[in-house]
DNA sequence: CCGAATTTTCAACAAATCTTCAGTTTTTTT
DNA sequence: AAAAAAACTGAAGATTTGTTGAAAATTCGG
């Protein structure tokens, strides 16, 4: 799974074998992870690191999972993830009302770990994954969706990138060459009236009449104003 | 609570806030909620809905909690709550010898109410606990197996591996080439054409038509929205 | 090794999208 | 006011992409 990323993980387990494979695995993935053996520490460390996701054990000495689980959701904007053994079904429930967000039964797969990581910070970070909120836009790249006020607009490949383009761009005025360029690629051999023809669909799909969010500036391009 | 999802239950009661509350409180939480205002529309929605859990005003105008239970005990697989007013505690004796499966005696607090539809809902239904909920989909990977609205599909082992990591990923655009590299392999020579043949035969099994799980995203892949 | 199930390839088909083009309108220049 | 330039528009044709049924190849249990 590519992504840009930078998330944070505290991944809190007295086992070692445990925590250094997550540890291995998911810095392999690109996260940034920081580990902890029991429950007070990992709180300490929550503190300081500030992670997105936690994955925490239940079965722990001292403080136990739920009882982490509870400190960090009362202070801390996290994502919980637990880990519980196969046998602990009650658990389930006690922990979902003690508010984890995800459980993983083990023994579990990396990749079913990973899926649900990236499920977590989707739902509890979903600003600072690919959804992008420019006015009355909201692009969210990973659906390859784009709203406008709320509604979801149908948009065949290329209207969504020019509007994506034009709309992270909003303010500047984009000459048709520098669309072209941006959109259609530096190879695209054909006339730049295909802008306009993509532009104008676009308007359509907008209902741009009264709003005018994409303005022409005629003899330098186009520029989205908000 | 994202990933207990795909439990539905049914709230039935007169008094439009408390059906409002519990609504809002149990959707939050991730279920499927529907709500019904008096005993006859309560059966019928239980009908169509197919609940897995529905909570039940004792004090209703017309049939009442226990005759509704009754039914409701009848003829569908369902876990039934009662909510029972303070001062009616020969009720309990009552409903206990109707089939209701537990109670919470008004007023209640809702994590208490929550508690007990988990435990309901680990009881009536053991079998869907300790996997993977995600949506209307039930994912055991040990066994290898997969429910679709409570019903085992036949998969073969090639769409269980496809449907299980569209399903994990859903919400995400997946491209023919990711799923490609992560369901068949970074190593698989063939063409990307093959990942559309899966997807039919998914759908099939699906009967995807009217729900449409499984979204083409032209140009971009395929995405499943729950 | 055989037969059934499954995987993979293939080609025809359908549909959505892209691109071009020419005629029209709008704006600017002379 | 006429001419020129730039942008707009509708539609037709070309191209790409996805769907589908079926055949060929492969795998696997017995």
């Amino acid at each position: 799974m590519q992504q840009l990323q930078g998330f944070k993980i505290l991944v809190v387990d007295d086992e070692p074998h445990i925590v250094q494979f997550l540890e291995f695995g998911l810095e392999n993935e690109g996260f940034e992870v920081r580990t902890a053996f029991d429950g007070m520490s990992a709180i300490a460390a929550a503190k300081e690191f500030q992670p997105h996701v936690v994955i925490l054990d239940v079965m722990m000495p001292g403080m136990d999972g739920f009882e982490v689980c509870k400190m960090l959701k009362k202070t801390e904007n996290v994502a919980v993830i637990m880990l519980t053994a196969k046998d602990e079904v009650d658990d389930r429930v006690k922990g979902l009302t003690l508010g984890a967000d995800d459980y993983v039964i083990k023994p579990f797969s990396f990749e079913e770990l990973l899926a649900r990581i990236y499920a977590r910070i989707r739902n509890q970070f979903p600003n600072l994954f690919g959804e992008v909120v420019v006015g009355p836009f909201q692009i969210d790249d990973r659906r390859k969706e784009i709203k406008f006020d709320g509604r979801v607009l149908e948009l065949s490949p290329t209207e969504y990138g020019l509007l994506h383009f034009l709309v992270l761009n909003h303010g500047l005025v984009l000459s048709k060459a520098v669309i072209l360029d941006k959109v259609w690629g530096y190879d695209f051999g054909g006339d730049e009236n295909i802008v306009e023809v993509y532009i104008r669909s676009l308007r359509d799909k907008l209902q741009d009449k009264d709003r005018q969010f994409i303005k022409t500036v005629r003899g330098a391009g186009y520029r989205v104003d908000l």
